[in-house]
DNA sequence: GTTGTGACATTAT
DNA sequence: CATAATGCCACAA
């Protein structure tokens, strides 16, 4: 009886189903990085602002500043974040100087007491996430 | 597959 | 102060 061997593809059969790793499209919903991003910048007081840097890093992904900025500009209208208080290292606003949502950005801020000037808000204005 | 882009950060020059 | 080089990683094309 001549045994079949099995096929390559037999042998190496996925395991189960889950082995069928499916990138690509995973909703924001979904995404736990994303999601951590969110919570962490809900959280940031009134009055004061903090950096992509930090709020990767206090979500757990340290040094993925740029999914920070990512998981801003995709979070939900309806989940109010207040986007305002992110800013880049050492206080920068990201946004292109005399852009729309640079002025915004700034309004805000000032609104809720934080001083802006030459697009940076103050040292003071910082907060570090750990102390919170 | 590869490449380019980006609400970034850090370090070096 | 400014620029460049890296590192980082999801996405779109």
């Amino acid at each position: 009886m001549a045994r079949a061997k099995k096929s390559f593809h037999a042998l190496f059969r996925p395991l189960s189903g889950e082995a069928t790793r499916r990138r690509r499209a995973v909703p924001p919903e979904e995404n736990s990085a994303l999601q951590a991003m969110w919570e962490v910048i809900a959280r940031v007081p009134r009055g004061h602002a903090t950096t992509y840097g930090d709020v990767a890093r206090a979500a757990g992904y340290p040094g993925r500043a740029r999914q920070a900025g990512y998981a801003l500009g995709n979070a939900p209208d309806g989940m109010h974040l207040p986007w305002h208080r992110i800013v880049g290292a050492g206080g920068k606003i990201s946004f292109p100087p005399r852009s729309r949502s640079h002025r915004e950005q700034t309004r805000l801020l000032r609104s809720e007491g934080v001083e802006v000037k030459n697009g940076r808000v103050t040292k003071a204005a910082l907060v570090s996430l750990e102390e919170i």
